[in-house]
DNA sequence: TATGAATGAGCATTCATTCAT
DNA sequence: CATGAATGAATGCTCATTCAT
């Protein structure tokens, strides 16, 4: 009898071993026989397990997302304050740690923009819809406990949205010197403006 | 005696006859001989202008952005609140008019965040700047005269990249039906915040 | 104790199950993945029965050709006039039931056309035999019992082939509306010619 | 100004250049690279001229198919029994000087059975009726001359049809040594019969 | 100045076949 | 016997760019 393997996870090791190279290079500007070469694999296997050039994107950024969800589910857990909360979800964008999911989530975003696969626009929002309802629910938290004012959650969207757009902006222009400082500004600021003084 | 063209003219012309289509298909989807077939010039005639195919784009954005930063001067003045003028400046993303830029400004984007093009990080910054100073003197002149509270310019960028934040989101999800109520209420709350109660 | 498997038995089991899709979308077209899976067995198991692609077309077209010439057979010996039998033989390019057949022999036709290979030549050449052989045979009879004239055999190949020639022409023109009426209008008439007055 | 040249004549060029490759080895064994070497272009080059690989051997039998029509015309025009002129049409199938274009239709035909392109079907439609209105017309000629009998209009498209036949039967079989022969027996045969005795 | 003919590097993808188990 | 995982050769086609006129 033929081997069999564990088609799942066969897929996230070839994602992973090639994860390096298309954090570093961008997908687009790779071809299927470097991927293949990096994975360790031959070009056909790569069509065993993906689709297409794509999908390879998907797969790292999913098994990425999930780690980070993982992670940053279990560091909110230890937290108190609610500003903490939400400092914690804009770490993303600047701590060193994450700078691997951010290169592929740019690259993601790129491709997204581009051509409009109604395949990424679905996982996309999946995505967004994860971690925003996660970032509601700390807020109404935050309120319930007394800790907010009630119209913050009327800001919600715009707080989560607003870490994106400094991390997209400053890739695009590299105008912010220290994204980190910018954003935890910001953050205490409008806190200081939400927080239902006692 | 040579027929005397003007350049820079001719340029503007060039990338203007062929800016519905490179709104409507992209520029990826977009081959040169189409480019140079909606403008009605030869293929050859695109390279006396253009160094490469980006640089059309780079064009189209530069004419539009110009003609929406002057129309968008001319409103301003017209308005008394900063809030109205907040408001004017998120109009960008969601207006109807403004939708070409939009389309083009994605493109752009998305270019942008593929392959760091230092040229195009360069005009990226210079136009960031340009908008950014502007938005910044606007909550500054709002707090000079005693409307805002000090502390809403340490909230400029962040609410000025918000619309941004919003913008590319939706773009990747769709997960917002309605941006400009969406954009709206956030104005709307934070300046509750901000303004002075007298 | 292994299971003794009749291989000649299997290979033709493989070759029917995957019959239909075959006479469906051509050999082309197929991958040996989708015919392993159509024929419910490994792809692997394909190479244990058929040297290659190629060969299981032979072996379809083998077992339909095999049935037909027996159903043929049964149904020649139950008509009497030459030209009935000439009739019976021209079925074969325009019955419903030989349908699958025709087609497979289109792709076999193809086959032989473009690469030149020997075995195939060799097949068809001895099912050209098998069959012209038979004709030639009917038509002898047909002279001998002073039916048809002795020109008749001289015409032998000429009216067995132009079975062949509508069949093609028509395949690759659908120049030809009702094929069954031209080939009995042909035979009709011939034999008008050939017949022997009494 | 840039060099005009006549597209229609250089299509015609390239596929000349490139017909003695494609007759010798097939279209389906030759790739692009050969075929654009051959005719001393660029690959690219070809695709300016031609949508696709299939479109060279339209191109080829096209020229070859106008230049013998040509031909047969005049030869035609030469003779005066309806007998030697449905020999001159037989010719074809095995006249030396036509076997460059007998590899080039076997070529076609084979491309028409695999896939049925409707623009390929369409044009064998339109060079069957050509020629077999041609053919028709040469028998209406001898009936209406009293040469041959009424019916022989009966037989038009059997007798056409049957060189088709044999060509294709026999280029799959190689069961007959002498095509010319054999056809020639034919037509003789059937003209004996077709023929008005005085 | 304008052009469009010519080009060829470049690449994703397919799939028959092999062979370790 | 049976299999299906692994493979890599093989190729049509695109298109930005050049450059002779």
């Amino acid at each position: 009898m033929a081997i069999i393997v564990d088609k799942v996870q066969k897929k996230k090791d070839i994602a992973l071993s090639c994860k390096a190279l298309v954090v570093s290079k961008g997908i687009n500007v790779l071809t299927i026989a470097q991927i293949a070469k990096a994975a360790g694999v031959g070009k056909g296997t790569i069509y065993e397990y993906f689709k297409n050039k794509e999908e390879i994107v998907f797969e790292i950024i999913n098994i990425m997302k999930f780690e980070h969800s993982q992670k940053l589910a279990h560091q909110l857990s230890q937290l108190k304050s609610t500003k903490e909360m939400v400092k914690k979800f804009s770490e993303f964008f600047y701590s060193n740690e994450e700078k691997e999911l951010r290169e592929i989530y740019k690259e993601f975003i790129s491709l997204s923009l581009m051509n409009s696969n109604p395949e990424m626009m679905a996982y996309q929002t999946q995505c967004f819809n994860n971690y925003y309802g996660w970032f509601t629910e700390i807020l109404q938290e935050g309120v319930n406990n007394g800790e907010l004012r009630a119209e913050s959650i009327k800001l919600a969207r715009g707080i989560f949205v607003m870490g994106e757009g400094m991390f997209i902006t400053n890739s695009v222009t590299h105008s912010i010197e220290n994204l980190k400082e910018e954003l935890e500004m910001f953050i205490d600021t409008i806190f200081e403006l939400l927080e239902v003084k006692k």
